[in-house]
DNA sequence: GCCGAGTGTCTTTTT
DNA sequence: GACACTCGGC
């Protein structure tokens, strides 16, 4: 018990140790919150007595919860077998594949992903013979999400729906859940709001779980939407043995249907609730400290709440004015040569509001040699080759999941062509059966070609042929077989060099973590690995142990922390980035939000932040001109120095319309303006502005040809050419304007 | 009927 | 700069 509770300050103490009403830890950032959350865990198992089977914890990111599990195993010193510890999605899969009668699921059903939904979107809107100009998927997805994440199913928005456009999403939405239905499969909101209506519809089944979970806590409680609430609301609403930490001003996740109510209204949920704020923060400086608590200042209809600290004042922040995005990221990247002498790298972050940020800091940290991790972008999972594997496994597991095997039914090219495989879908509707059904009895289709007829049999039978070892050999054994047996791995041949190298790279990973998976795992099946895969994402994985810089969104950076800290991309128009609006109170809403996130950001940092800003910045196509974001002149001037106003310090990209850039920041009214590059402008392209001296020698990396080095050079300014040597052996030349090179 | 090449459209953040 | 769509060649 000692050791439970004496490294914990009053407060804490106090929020470990209320266990018999629910509580809410308003805790702030860098307060100690995961520490309150661990202790509380272990207090609970070794003090109370509390089975950890009987307890039910939800953080947001899988990361979060394995570090917590971690941590508790370490404070009892022995293991936590039996609670249920994960993300809200994670818990509900798993209440779902066990209740999958109550929720109208076979239990191996898939979860579709972002691109899934889309591909199944697209397939219903062609269905209803609807324009998807008219109807762009993406918006009918987002907008299907966001009444999800309001509990909304299709029969109460269709009563809802009044202008016709409603009306035909309405119709979309209904037939898109049929379709899911169809497919055994749920997307990422049906795991929460389907878990919430199990539970509304079978009292017996809500029963089993109220009373197996004697205690409930939620981490991030300002980001739980609708479902969510109500998924811990119908579990502790009888006991009253809730636990909830969350910070209002840390709420960044509106967008995405979390409803700040939750927390603001928690009081009268839970009518003899105790609150406790934790304000004592363990984590920044007091420079830093202040420049947060004065930048959230800002933010009306919050708790309210001051940081404060008995740490040192500490280093100034610093600002660095940058003329674009390639002297934001050489300046970033010689700061951070500068720094390591002060910090190792793997000390190092650097935040950017949106992951196409990540390119010209990645091009930066590359030429300087800096080694840097990403977390985030193009997720590993999300990779092309990777989620046609893991379409080949879904099948196999799920015969239902059409998206998966329209996917892959192709790849490689087996003549099974786009015409085959409309044929094939209106067989199976009209005989009311899956397509994969369908594969089988292709001699029945009407208008297929022998061969077509003969290629569907011959993968039909291959893909059976996996199914009937699935408990019969280990997932990456049967995996493995998967990939050679398919063909699939031959086809990456046929790509570049440097693609296939890469792309092969990816598969093998995939199988590696399958074998990790395999032996972790008590079970060796495939159908185990899916389950667990559907759900992991890129923050999970990383490690903080790499010596290497970390660059990630705000987003991601949520819960972390990190000795330097630097903010890059701080313009109106990128940060805060804002799209139009007609409702004022709903702009100064999404404002807020944005305040919050980069509140999230400033209090990132323990000893050292480093904002960046960018005079220009490259936006798909044309240069954006932006002033500087509102947000540095919300951070008082004592506490920050503003480096010089842009110099012009390299060969810089001039918009030509504006000859005297060079002199004081732009003062832009309202927002970015965004100014079309005419081809006219030699400055602008690459060979100009590129830092890297593309002489004869030089490594060079091509999009299609992959590593080189230059042989000759030709020309001068944007008419440049190379010939250049890659690595299988070939001499091309190149016009340096169009090849998209990069150092190599 | 299948496939690859070329063209127009849109990019916030994520479980 | 990704991706979906269209068009022409096989």
């Amino acid at each position: 018990m000692q050791a439970i509770l004496n490294s914990l300050n009053e407060r804490q103490q106090e929020a470990v140790c209320v266990v018999d009403r629910p509580v809410l830890v308003l805790a702030g950032a860098g307060s100690g919150k995961t520490r309150v959350l661990t202790h509380r865990l272990a207090y609970l198992i070794e003090v109370c007595g509390v089975h950890p089977g009987a307890i039910l914890a939800m953080t947001f990111t899988n990361k979060a919860a394995g570090e917590m599990n971690a941590r508790v195993e370490k404070l009892l010193n022995r293991d936590t077998r039996g609670m249920w510890l994960g993300t809200f999605h994670s818990l509900c899969a798993r209440i779902l594949r066990r209740e999958s009668v109550a929720a109208g699921l076979d239990s191996d059903f898939s979860i579709y992903d972002a691109a899934d939904q889309l591909a199944l979107l697209r397939q219903v809107i062609r269905d209803q013979e609807i324009s998807e100009r008219q109807f762009p998927p993406r918006q009918v997805r987002s907008r299907i999400s966001s009444e999800k994440s309001r509990m909304v199913d299709p029969v109460t928005f269709a009563g809802r729906a009044g202008s016709f456009y409603e009306q035909q999403v309405a119709r979309i939405y209904r037939q898109y859940q049929s379709a899911l239905q169809q497919n055994n499969a749920v997307d990422f909101d049906d795991l929460l709001m389907l878990t919430v209506r199990v539970f509304s519809e079978e009292p017996e089944v809500l029963a089993r779980y109220r009373n197996r979970f004697e205690h409930c806590l939620i981490d991030e409680y300002q980001d739980t939407n609708r479902p969510q609430y109500l998924f811990a609301r119908l579990l502790a609403e009888e006991h009253g043995r809730i636990f909830v930490v969350g910070d209002d001003d840390q709420s960044i996740y509106a967008w995405r249907g979390a409803d700040l109510g939750n927390i603001l209204n928690f009081e009268r949920d839970f009518p003899d609730a105790c609150v406790i704020r934790l304000e004592q923060n363990y984590r920044s400086s007091q420079v830093i400290l202040d420049a947060g608590n004065a930048v959230i200042r800002n933010n009306l209809g919050r708790k309210g709440k001051e940081l404060w600290t008995n740490r040192d004042r500490g280093e100034p922040i610093q600002l660095f004015r940058c003329s674009d995005e390639v002297d934001e990221a050489q300046r970033i990247a010689l700061e951070l040569k500068r720094l390591r002498t002060q910090y190792s790298y793997g000390q190092i972050a650097v935040l950017y509001r949106t992951n196409a940020q990540s390119r010209a800091l990645e091009d930066g940290l590359r030429y300087r040699a800096i080694p840097y991790v990403i977390v985030g972008g193009v997720r590993f999972y999300e990779r092309q080759e990777v989620k046609d594997v893991l379409a080949y496994l879904r099948l196999i597991v799920n015969p239902s999941d059409s998206i998966s095997l329209y996917r892959i039914v192709n790849t490689p090219r087996r003549g099974i062509g786009q015409t085959s495989l409309e044929r094939l879908d209106s067989f199976a509707t009209g005989e009311g059966i899956a397509p994969y059904e369908a594969l089988s009895r292709a001699d029945s289709v009407d208008g297929l070609t022998a061969r077509a007829k003969m290629a569907m049999g011959e993968f039909h039978g291959m893909i059976d042929g996996f199914r009937n070892r699935l408990e019969e050999e280990p997932a990456h054994l049967l995996a493995s077989r998967v990939v050679q047996e398919t063909g699939y791995l031959r086809t990456l041949e046929d790509l570049t060099p440097a693609e296939t190298i890469s792309r092969s790279e990816n598969v093998q990973e995939l199988l590696v973590a399958i074998e990790e998976f395999v032996q972790r795992s008590d079970t060796p099946w495939l159908s185990a690995f899916l389950r667990e895969v559907a759900l992991v994402t890129d923050v999970d994985q990383w490690r903080g142990e790499a010596d290497a810089v970390t660059l990630m969104t705000l987003h991601s950076a949520k819960g972390l922390e990190f000795p330097a800290v630097f903010i890059a991309g701080l313009e109106e128009g990128l940060f805060p980035i804002l799209r139009d609006r007609d409702d004022p109170a709903a702009e100064e809403a999404a404002v807020e939000e944005e305040r919050r996130l980069f509140y999230v950001g400033v209090t990132r940092a323990q000893a050292l932040l480093h904002l960046t800003c960018a005079q220009q910045r490259r936006r798909y196509g044309g240069a954006t001109v932006n002033a500087e974001s509102r947000f540095l002149r919300e951070i008082p001037d004592g506490l920050i120095v503003r480096g010089d106003t842009v110099r012009s310090g390299r060969p810089t990209a001039k918009p030509s319309k504006r000859p005297n850039e060079a002199g004081s920041f732009p003062v832009v009214a309202g927002a970015a303006v965004r100014e079309d590059s005419p081809a006219s402008e030699p400055m602008n392209e690459p060979n100009d502005r590129d830092p890297f001296p593309m002489e004869a020698g030089a490594a060079v990396l091509h999009p299609t040809w992959g590593r080189g080095h230059v042989l000759d050079r030709t020309g001068s300014g944007p008419d440049t050419k190379l010939t250049v040597c890659f690595q299988n052996g070939s001499k091309k030349k190149v016009v340096v304007r169009f090849a998209g090179l990069k150092p190599g």
